[in-house]
This record gives C-alpha cells, sequence and structure tokens, in this order.
RNA sequence: UAUUUACAAGGUUCUU
C-alpha cells in the first residue's frame, strides 16, 4: 500500500488525475489495515495538489474513520470536504450517523437526521434502519418500532435489513417469539425472508435454550429453500456449546457436510473452546489437531481459547508453548491472549514466567490495546 | 468487484 500511495503523490505534480475508483479502493485499504491515519494524510495531500477526491473516496474515509472509532477525525475530514464545496449526499450522512450510533450518542444521530433534511436530502431505508439499529443496540425496542411509522410517512418500505435488524433486537432482549411473528408481516412487506433473519431467529431460541425451536427452523429453511450457510451452523453449534453439550455441537459437523456447507475456523474454533470449558483438554487438542489437517489454520481466537482452557486445568507450560507456537506461526497475539497467560501465571504463583511473558508483550505489542 | 444499514468464535471484578 505504501508504493501504491507513493505512485499516486509522484503523479500529482505530472497533473495526471489519478482513477478514482483505484484512490477509493486505496483510501478504504489503508483504513481497513489500520493505517487511517495515512489515508487521512493521504487525502489532504491529493486535496493540496488540486485533486480533491470526489465523494465516493472521500464516503469511503468518513466510514474508515468511524469504523476505527476516530469520530472526530472523520469531523475534520467532513469540514475540509465542505470547505472544499462538496455536496454531501445520503451515504456520507448514513455513515456518519452509523458512527455516531455505534458511540451510543443516538440523540446526536438523530439530530444528524434532521440535519440531512435542512440541507435538502431525503433520508432513506439505510438512514432509518441505521437509527433503529442505535435503538434495538439499546434495547429501546419500543422505540425502535417506532420508526416503522416514519418509513410509512415518508413513503419508504421496510426492508429485510429492517427485519432483520428487529428481530435480532428482540432476541437480544430474550423477546424471540415477538421476532418471530415478523417473519409473518414479510408478505404485507413484499418480502421473502432470507437466511439472515432465519440466522437470527436460531441464535434468539439458542439464546433461551430452546434448541429445538433452533434446529426446527433450520429444517425450515430447507423446506422453504431458503439457503443454510456457514454461519447458521455455527450459531447452532454456538448454542450447544454454551450448555454444555459440545458432542451435540461435533455433531452438527455432521449436518454440515450432508448441507454441502465447509467449516471455517469460527466452526472449529467454537469446538475447542466448547471442550475447553468443559475441562477436557484432550478432545480440545484433538480439535485443534483436526482443523490444521482440514486445511484450516487456526487463528489468533482458537489459540487463546485453547490457551485459556490449558491455563483453566493448570498446565500452564502447555500454554506457554502456545503462545511461542502462534507467535513462530506469525500470528500477533493481542491483549486477551496475554491476559488469559498472565492470569494464569499469577495465579499459579509463578511470577518469574509472567514476567517473561509480559516483557515478550511489551516488546511486541503495538500498543494499541 | 470504488463508498453507507442486518446474523457466528477467545480474555472481561472475584471465587467455584
Amino acid at each position: 500500500l505504501d508504493s501504491a500511495i507513493w505512485l499516486f503523490l509522484e503523479m500529482l505534480p505530472r497533473k495526471l488525475r489519478p482513477n478514482d475508483h483505484l484512490l477509493t479502493v486505496l483510501v478504504s485499504g489503508l483504513c481497513k489495515s489500520g493505517s487511517h491515519h495515512k489515508a487521512v494524510d493521504f487525502w489532504c495531500k491529493l486535496s493540496e495538489n488540486g485533486f480533491t477526491p470526489n465523494i465516493v473516496t472521500s464516503n469511503a474515509l468518513i466510514h474508515g474513520l468511524c469504523r476505527s472509532g476516530s469520530l472526530k477525525i472523520a469531523a475534520q475530514v467532513l469540514k475540509m470536504m465542505l470547505e472544499k464545496g462538496m455536496e454531501l449526499d445520503n451515504i456520507t450522512y448514513n455513515t456518519i450517523i452509523s458512527g455516531t450510533c455505534k458511540e451510543g450518542r443516538l440523540d446526536e444521530a438523530f439530530k444528524l437526521k434532521e440535519s440531512m433534511v435542512k440541507r435538502g436530502l431525503k433520508p432513506d431505508n439505510v438512514t432509518y434502519n441505521t437509527l433503529m439499529q442505535g435503538l434495538c443496540d439499546s434495547g429501546r425496542m419500543d422505540e425502535a418500532m417506532l420508526i416503522l411509522n416514519d418509513f410509512e410517512k415518508e413513503c419508504l418500505s421496510p426492508d429485510l435489513f429492517t427485519c432483520s435488524i428487529l428481530i435480532e433486537g428482540y432476541c437480544k432482549i430474550k423477546e424471540v417469539d415477538k421476532g418471530k411473528l415478523f417473519l409473518g408481516k414479510l408478505n404485507n412487506w413484499n418480502l421473502r425472508p432470507n437466511h439472515v433473519l432465519y440466522n437470527s431467529l436460531i441464535g434468539g431460541f439458542c439464546k433461551i435454550g430452546t434448541i429445538k425451536e433452533a434446529s426446527d427452523l433450520v429444517k425450515e429453511m430447507k423446506i422453504k429453500g431458503i439457503a443454510r450457510t456457514v454461519v447458521t451452523y455455527s450459531i447452532l453449534m454456538h448454542g450447544l456449546c454454551s450448555i454444555g453439550c459440545v458432542e451435540e455441537a461435533r455433531d452438527v459437523l455432521k449436518m454440515m457436510r450432508e448441507d454441502d456447507i465447509k467449516p471455517n475456523v469460527i466452526c472449529y474454533t467454537l469446538l475447542v473452546d466448547g471442550y475447553c470449558k468443559m475441562g477436557n483438554m484432550e478432545e480440545a487438542r484433538n480439535m485443534f489437531d483436526d482443523m490444521s489437517s482440514s486445511g484450516i489454520d487456526p487463528n489468533k481466537l482458537t489459540y487463546t481459547a485453547l490457551m485459556n482452557g490449558f491455563c483453566k486445568v493448570g498446565k500452564l507450560k502447555e500454554a506457554s508453548n502456545l503462545l511461542d507456537e502462534m507467535i513462530n506461526g506469525g500470528i500477533i497475539p493481542d491483549a486477551a491472549t496475554y491476559r488469559v497467560l498472565l492470569l494464569g501465571f499469577c495465579k499459579q504463583g509463578s511470577m518469574e514466567e509472567a514476567y517473561r511473558i509480559s516483557q515478550l508483550m511489551l516488546k511486541k505489542c503495538n500498543f494499541s490495546d
């Protein structure tokens, strides 16, 4: 990415207009890889040289900044966009409304919706869905439901995002049956249910401990021709593991094979963690080894789950071997990983090994955690 | 295949 930036900056004095699509890809790529400061610098340099990025590229930057929790910087970029005379669009507003909601500042998010109206823009489905999501995240389901009136007032029609946000909201507060009622309302909105709606409900039933209802919904998906996904089955596995039914969760792998869906690293991590939580470290290790032979590489979360398991049963040597193994494999541990190990060693009174690990952490860490 | 909204995995006050 750095050489891509360099190349683009080289073009500036030659009065070559960089390709807008590529600029957008580059800016969002920089943000995704955590270099949002570089993305901002890049945007500024382009502006200073008379090549102010267009609205799409600028929106991508705003989005990247919102995602990394840098709303303050996003506001500064927004200000510069306005100074350059850029016309903000719905996507700009929807993006910052979403970012503001994610920070829990709902009042401010609603004010932003008002200011987009003042600017002559018409809030759309994404705007209302985003605000709804904010309300659902805070458990304010009654207010979320009231947004449906706004849809009608604005002659908008709720979409599958609207439905899944509401279903997920009800599932989160364990009112799964209320969520399920939306399946019946879809016809009124000319919608056909999709896998996300079902996945959310399956998760809801798992959460309230009614695995039977959950697996019935999987059957219903098959009957109705709604595609199951790896998420569908991982939700089921998570539900089973969380009530201690790891063997049943493992059987889900068979269901997946019959359904021609390949398990991914998340599925295996669920099983590794499931066995760890049961204290069955032998099977946990077996699963860990199985996944490699299935060609799926364990990631940071897989290692941390397994290390946590070994720590809990006092096998600290195994845990610290895993730390070395993951680092040698090029997987960067994070704060959660180190916390598991440090807690494990401290509890057992092995302060020297805890110290060694903390030194390792300080040497390797990127200070973001 | 240029930008915005929905679904899955690890640590989380302590003890067990």
